[in-house]
DNA sequence: TTGCAATAATTGTATATACCAGCATAGACT
DNA sequence: AGTCTATGCTGGTATATACAATTATTGCAA
């Protein structure tokens, strides 16, 4: 029953990719979780099994399954590359360590970009931008001061949302593969207004993380500044040779 | 000429990615150059084309590779996922932004791990570990303390090793796809000892970067006390949808 | 010279088939 | 009861084939 070589608009090795992802990311599967055989997804989707065999064998390169042959295809602990990046890792870290996190945003306005913040953004002085700040607190205690500057080219209307809620997926699903992201990281002392708002003395050393990000078109500078006391901890997974090697012996 | 399906130790389609691969750590390739096309590099290795598209495809997946369809294969710019995490990436960034990078060994020794070096690598108070300490400098001036503690599980015989050349890379190669890896950042002030060390007052902001790793069953502390002056900047490339997702608005 | 069409080369996708290798279990044998 | 073996499921790898889609080039026609 050799089915005409006629191509859908999407592949059909895609669309059993898909299938999987949204079984995972809808709760369904869940990591340890054995999916379907191939065999199965074969009969399931109408397709040899060589092209089930590809889409699976693409989400185990990824890290999102894991096979072992003679028992089956299993749901991985997915862990992202670096949660360090992620925008609410710090009120995740809070709380998976059985803490209670707030926040209360300080600032939030949409304006010209002053000199400073034209700089970190790389854009001219007076350029609409967003500005954000707010202050994580952990058990009521602050711990955190994140600031925030978006330079909105892609989507003006997310100008209006309430930020603390919008993440990159609420635009973008599996269509950006790669992001550049610039990091700088220092210490310095809390200083006088923030010190105060941490209820820190004003020379306490805080853990400042710089980022910005280039997606798409678009920058957005980060500013943390992190009370000591709220060090945090995250666990990476490093993936591919280029990593292995660089991996300290 | 249906070739039979014995199986050589070593699977067709990795050998045909450890040549690309060779090829571009050996500098023969580089990024940006084309690949012999897959019908090319089928009959250099008689094997089938599908063979060497899967093997081609998983490098491209794991974004070594970048094809263009009606063009080619190319080698693709290589970034580590995360140059943080790199050994030398303090060295590495104050070459790469024109200073000079020298280091003063100022310990290394073996013997049975402390109470807090215990802790630090979860291993028995008393284990017979690897203790490395190294001050930085940047032209000349004191930049970076770096304490290393190692359990040689796995090679022993490393430890007699001058650790500075020594990567993951000299025991390693292509073996072991993933890593875990827990850090810690914090900012603490210097106090006394690496204070006067680093030429700073004791009070001033330091960056604490403690970091540990599993490589196979082997852990490796880290520990980085980065002077306020030598904050670092680095670059990163996200890769994959959970990633992706993660961005930050 | 410009514009368009045909062509060759390349990767993209899918099928059908084959056999190998790892794992667990049912059943026979001791 | 314990042990071995056969079987069937699973993924792992490889082949041969077919046609689609994209790209650059070539050559012809206006």
């Amino acid at each position: 029953m050799k089915r005409p070589a006629k191509l859908s608009q999407v592949p059909l090795s895609r669309q059993i990719k898909d299938f999987i992802i949204d079984g995972v990311s809808s709760g369904e599967l869940a990591p340890g979780d054995r999916i379907p055989s191939e065999a199965e997804l074969a009969k399931q989707f109408s397709a040899s099994r060589m092209t089930v065999n590809r889409a699976v064998s693409e989400l185990t390169v990824e890290g999102r399954l894991n096979r072992v042959q003679g028992l089956g295809t299993f749901v991985a602990e997915f862990k992202p590359l670096a949660p360090l990046f992620e925008v609410r890792s710090i009120a995740k870290e809070i709380a998976d360590q059985g803490h209670e996190h707030s926040s209360i945003p300080l600032k939030s306005e949409r304006g010209p970009a002053t000199k400073q913040e034209a700089g970190r953004l790389e854009v001219p002085v007076g350029t609409e931008i967003l500005k954000l700040q707010v202050l994580h607190l952990s058990d009521g205690k602050p711990i955190q001061i994140e600031a925030r500057l978006v330079v909105p080219k892609f989507a003006p209307e997310f100008l209006d949302q309430d930020y603390s809620e919008t993440t990159a997926s609420d635009y973008l699903q599996r269509t950006v593969q790669f992001t550049e992201v610039e990091h700088k990281l220092d210490a310095v002392a809390a200083g006088p207004e923030f010190g105060r708002l941490l209820e820190i003395d004003e020379i306490t050393p805080c853990l400042r993380l710089v980022r910005r990000t280039w997606l798409r078109d678009d920058i957005i500078t980060y500013v943390q500044l992190i009370h000591p006391g709220g060090a945090f901890r995250f666990t990476g997974r490093f993936k591919g040779p280029g990593n292995v090697t660089d991996v300290p012996f």
